[in-house]
DNA sequence: CGCCCTTTTGAGGCATTTCAAACATTGTGG
DNA sequence: CCACAATGTTTGAAATGCCTCAAAAGGGCG
């Protein structure tokens, strides 16, 4: 759990060995611009868990791409509590934080033992110039986070505690599905804990609700890992809003 | 308060004449790259309150920066109720959320009387090609609304609701005061069925919050005017939050 | 094995919503 | 220009979902 990057020696950074280019930005270059890409890219070897990715205040230096393991991003507020933000998983983009200023405005965190690819900022850019589908693709994922934030926020704002479980799981059921794992049976990588902070209740909602969901036959659950039973009942539980007047608007 | 735009003759759409640049992406570019841009660049004359600027379902056409007056962004979710995502004044950049897949996910819509700058996405991405500053000032754009929806989320995460509405002032004085406009007094654009609905409470609890703040002293609020009295109480109140388990994560 | 941290379960409290009703404001047609 | 309707705002009282507090049970790890 402390916070240092190991230092194993950097993988080779090369696409051409990596699971995961059809995520990831680097599906739109050919082999020629991976290469050019790649000259400047490192892949930090295995960060722990508990390793950070960055820290809230360091300068831009690059965007990272997850290539195993997962990432939770997070905020340190002023009175020293943290905000969990956004988790990342293969293929995801990470660091848009630290480009509208400068520095990064969150912290970003290893939750298991995990790959990322740093991609130095300046160089992307210069490329992105010179392959516009690059300049296409990082747009998409910069614009892909912006829905991501929002829809996090209208989870937050327009959902029931019950209802911002059952959008977890179907959000992390989805993940794993596109990456090839099974879409109703998989482990999460984060406490409850985190995904109680995450989706702003109290840990012991979240816990409470994993064990109704069980004994009402919806899930089937022993600590990180979760059987999905019945997909439908928990498409069900995710359009349960806080109704909050309707006529709003 | 019909949908449609009003198709007076479109203004001039020269940079040049424009109040707002340097809060605009144009800030960057110099005389003849603006005119590039300006070549396809349509100037939608007079929106009247009500008028869509673009709608939910709409294909990507362009980006758009609000000229004067002021838009709401909202999403209609399935159940038919309305979510206000974002507000946007002049010199801001609308319509990332039409990037991610070539389709908007949100309505934008004119609270006031209103002119934007519409910026044909593609010929723009042309321009951003040929000057690495607009590349950049784009970027920075899109993750400045990254960071915006991540604090819209944090602020309905962890925030009660006297301290939303403060936080919401705040916003609304610090925008106005970047224009140049009086820090400490203001008319507001929107309903308080609509500060309701962005901040994600019920009306009433708007309502009561104004007067209290009156009551307290701490503004003076004659239904859209507001007079900030004591900033510093107002700044005092948004740092409350809910705690919520301050030893999270 | 024993300590620590995470998870679970129960009981009571509180902020905010919901419901209800009066009032103010804006828009509309005669 | 006024009457009336529709909409937005304010205030009060009651209901409730979720949090807080408290305490026990369940793994993980030295």
């Amino acid at each position: 759990m402390n916070g240092n990057v190991i230092n194993f020696p950097p993988l080779s950074a090369s696409c051409s060995s990596c699971r995961w280019t059809k995520f990831c930005v680097a599906r739109v270059l050919d082999p020629e611009n991976r290469a050019q890409v790649a000259k400047n890219m490192v892949c930090s070897g295995p960060l722990r868990r508990g390793a950070h990715v960055f820290r809230q205040g360091d300068d831009l230096k690059s965007l990272y791409v997850v290539r195993s393991g997962s990432v939770k991003c997070y905020i340190d507020s002023e009175d020293g509590c943290e905000q969990i933000v956004a988790f990342h998983f293969p293929g995801d983009l990470l660091g848009f934080d630290a480009i509208a200023d400068g520095r990064h405005q969150s912290s970003a965190i290893a939750l298991e033992t995990t790959a990322v690819c740093s991609l130095p900022y300046h160089r992307l850019a210069q490329v992105a110039i010179e392959v516009p589908a690059l300049w296409n693709e990082i747009m998409r994922a910069a614009a892909s986070q912006v829905m991501e934030k929002q829809n996090h926020a209208l989870l937050l704002g327009q959902k029931s505690a019950q209802a911002r479980l059952a959008i977890f799981l179907l959000y992390m059921s989805n993940r794993f599905a596109a990456r090839g794992c099974s879409r109703s049976e998989f482990n999460l990588s984060m406490s409850r804990q985190e995904i109680a902070n995450y989706l702003a209740v109290a840990v012991e909602t979240i816990s409470r609700l994993f064990s109704d969901f069980q004994r009402r036959g919806i899930l089937e659950v022993d600590r990180r890992y979760v059987k999905i039973v019945s997909l439908t009942a928990l498409k069900d539980l995710a359009l349960e809003g806080r109704v909050l007047d309707a006529s709003n608007a």
